[in-house]
DNA sequence: AAGTAATCGAGACGGTACGTCCGGTCTTCCT
DNA sequence: AGGAAGACCGGACGTACCGTCTCGATTACTT
């Protein structure tokens, strides 16, 4: 008697249009980037009506999120090695790599977009930061357990001053993504820069 | 014969639009974000021709980000009292201070922006990110010769582990800039967050 | 063994439907005219759905027509007095009495659709202009009968040189329905105007 | 110093513009029908935005109108013989020669339209009905000057009873505009019909 | 003083995308 | 088999801005 096993009246939602929709978002998106991927486009790749694509979304920003996660979120992985220096260094620089090919790109520009769309705020933050933190965190107060880290440090603040960092330098353009920066990242704040 | 006693032969730039152009820009950024920054609106506002807006801009983002910056730039002051860690916190303070504020959001939306706009990317960079970070790279150097920070640390990196944080959480929302956050920020670094 | 009393298999037209349809179609048309009258609002106010209307009408002009004149039909009366000049007034006088009012203009505007919908032309014929014409047609054959009017007259012509002006001064609206307009119709065809 | 030597600030109307619009219209109007008319078929054909269009014409009925009459305006010619009855008669041959063919039904469909939109029935009657009723009015008043037609008999009944007989056949589509139909809707009305 | 050249205002223009409405069709389950 | 619900595709709507264009008018420097 849950409430998901009462069949809704009337025609139920395509599947095969809702596919379509994330599909062909996701290729305009990797094709030319946020722009290209209008709600007209959207719906003449996907062979779908704008109004379908209306009917379950807010804006195209959105659609540009779900489609973008749809496709590659299948990547949230941490190795708790024990040594809180190393697995962080190796999620970092996975990263990196990531952002260095177009995804991120395309990554940026979702954030971007955000900034004037609450709606994809919501989407970036819960469908790809908070997870992404909320698996680091835990490693982090494992550490602090384990009386590697400090206990009166804040992991939210650590966490952005690792990753924040890189998120920085993707949007600001300002320096590379460049060899060894995952290390001294890491290093720099574990044990400090002073002399 | 230097170029500028040259004088151009024509008409000359009409200051007293380019000023109604920068102000009419810098009050919808205010009144109404990046959205209503439309160079119809900034036009019909400033009581100019589209026309010479396009003459002397690239791009409607381009005009916002030199209307905002005409109307916030007055503000790079660095107090090098000796104390680099003080100094940094002050800094940071600063310029969360700032961020708090409607300037603030509309900084986000304009990084946002950029990341669809090389052109203003570059204007963010060259009017905003760089001459601050030089001012607080020069006091970071000077740390360095006096024996206060290690001297193989990256000061690029540094200031992004301390100000990339606070960008990242003005764009992505997902924590408040909170008090203290600024000290905090530069403890950790300065000492490490080692046990 | 009739057609007719050969129950149909399945379930049986439902009589509620049909006249919910009916009523909620004359509502809209009464309120906003026939713009309003669009098959979803139909449908929303009759509490049925889309399907059920498109089983039995060919196009939302279809349900109109035959709603109004469901709404509408109980009217025709005609007195042979054997004066065929008063009967004639009498009845021409009492359509513009009911062009006069909201009526009016409905009927003008299913007129007016008609003219690109081939079955609202065929309802308008069938369901209002050929009943009431063929009931003043026979008023006229009488009167040809009795020697009043010429029997060389083709009754068609008489009817539409009659009630023809009557909806030309409707849709066209280049002139009122004006008091006494009925009687002149009347006179200046049965004793001609020249001088 | 009359108000049209002013020019007007800014970019004259294109004048091609223009004359693309009612062409494309006349030719859809032609091919199609009022249905086949949308603004975004004008547009497509006549090259030309659609904005451009909406800044000149308020609704695309207006456009069918001003394009129809636009390639048909040609036409008012009336010879005044002297003799009202085959003056009227061979006006009416001449209309009901137009409504036989295409232009005919393009006409209706106007008419029918204007029934909702208030814009088309102004233009109809200022572009097409009333310039043919004044010249014809202005012949039966020269006609009842001569003697020939009654004083006392409203000129405008009198057109309604031939030309709105005409129409009505049309729009309705009860009777056929059959030959001779012209001399008898004239000499009915100017002999009458009574024995 | 006339000529040249660039600027400015106004606003029309072609174009792209928007978000919405409605028409018809379909799919599902219920009666 | 009919019916209610409602999702679906398609087409057109009217609007917002974009960036470009044509005007006439203005404002300097150059002959």
């Amino acid at each position: 008697m849950s409430s998901t096993s009462a069949a809704a009246p009337g025609r139920p939602r395509s599947e095969r249009a809702r596919l379509a929709i994330l599909d062909a978002a996701a290729d305009l998106l990797a094709e030319g980037g946020l722009a290209c991927a209008t709600i007209e486009a959207i719906a003449g790749r996907a062979g779908v009506s704008k109004v379908t694509i209306y009917r379950w979304w807010p804006s195209r920003g959105a659609v540009a999120v779900d489609a973008f996660f749809h496709r590659h979120e299948a990547t949230i992985q941490f190795d708790d090695t024990g040594d809180i220096a190393d697995d962080l260094v190796g999620q970092v620089e996975a990263l990196i790599a990531a952002f260095r090919g177009g995804p991120g790109r395309i990554m940026a520009e979702l954030i971007g977009a955000a900034q004037s769309d609450p709606s994809m705020g919501q989407a970036v933050r819960d469908r790809w930061v908070i997870p992404r933190r909320t698996a680091t965190k835990a490693v982090i107060k494992r550490a602090v357990e384990r009386g590697q880290l400090r206990a009166d440090v804040d992991p939210d603040v650590v966490l952005d001053q690792i990753y924040g960092a890189v998120y920085f330098r993707v949007m600001i353009g300002h320096q590379a993504l460049r060899k060894g920066l995952a290390r001294e990242l890491v290093s720099n704040l574990l044990d400090g820069v002073r002399a």
